[in-house]
DNA sequence: AATAGGCCCAACCGCGACGGT
DNA sequence: AACCGTCGCGGTTGGGCCTAT
């Protein structure tokens, strides 16, 4: 099957987009949307493929995105989240509000690739194109099997096993299992209770506190307090636990729906 | 002042996934 | 089931800008 041809060889324009084509751009999306990239330059009157058009307006020319620097805390949740989800740069992007998978991609390899490394030195530099995820298997298991299809609130039971397996010399592995049945979980409150004060045993005499803290009523942030990993995670809404999904078969998670 | 090198970022390329027929 | 068109994604490129020499 050949390819369809992009740009080339058919009289369209490359390159830079002019302030003039923006607006034909921002305008036919405004009043029409973009059900069909491939045929919207023609009917919005540019002279660029459906291609360059949707790179435009994802990248770019979107209302919602966020122009400007980076924060401290945005670079550091990029950090965090590359060292799980690797190069799943749009993974990462859904996880910050108005920055686009193509604007983190730049910044990482431009700066935090290398304030990672400084903060963390490579102790075997062979193996540097790995991601940092592959020294840790998460296991995550979480069931909501009686789910109330009327109003009431299911209860829902959440089993964690998280394995860690440091990069140090100290070949430890860690597991543990929590079990959070008959919790409605509906307050930052008991949220707050299911996890806190959990200890994961790494080692005989060496112990990692997981910590849940409640952000909002969508998130709560897993810490993790061994070799500095941090792991955000999603409670109510399934974006994270997915991606996980996909990048480790030792994952495992039906959400509850609250 | 000239220039070389690094940084930044918008844009492009090519592949795979997915849905319609 | 196979084919085809479209879209989304990650990798890469290239040009402008900045800075050190």
């Amino acid at each position: 099957m050949g390819r369809s041809p992009c740009c080339e060889k058919l009289g369209l324009k490359r390159g830079p987009w002019s302030k003039e084509e923006d607006d034909l751009l921002i305008d036919y999306i405004k009043k029409k949307g973009h059900p069909n990239w491939r045929a919207l330059p023609k009917l919005a009157g540019l002279l660029r493929c459906g291609k360059s058009c949707r790179l435009r307006w994802t990248n770019y020319l979107r209302p919602d995105i966020k122009r400007g620097n980076f924060t401290h805390q945005e670079e550091d949740t990029i950090i965090k989240l590359h060292q799980v989800l690797g190069n799943s740069w749009s993974a990462i992007a859904s996880r910050l509000p108005g920055r686009t998978d193509n604007e983190i991609k730049n910044i990482w390899h431009t700066r935090l690739k290398k304030k990672r490394n400084e903060s963390q030195p490579q102790e075997t530099p062979d193996i540097q194109s790995e991601p940092e995820s592959s020294n840790m298997d998460i296991h995550l298991e979480e069931a909501n099997n009686s789910k109330d299809n009327n109003s009431e609130i299911s209860s829902p039971k959440i089993n964690i096993e998280i394995r860690q397996q440091p990069s140090s010399s100290l070949s430890t592995s860690s597991s543990s299992e929590y079990s959070c049945s008959n919790t409605t979980a509906t307050s930052s409150e008991s949220r707050n209770q299911i996890m806190s004060d959990n200890l994961l045993e790494v080692d005989d005499d060496i112990w990692s506190e997981v910590v849940w803290a409640p952000v909002d009523d969508n998130y709560l942030d897993l810490s993790l307090m061994e070799d500095n990993y941090q792991i955000n995670c999603s409670f109510n809404d399934d974006w994270f636990w997915d991606d996980l999904f996909t990048r480790s078969n030792e994952l495992m998670l039906e959400l509850p729906e609250l």
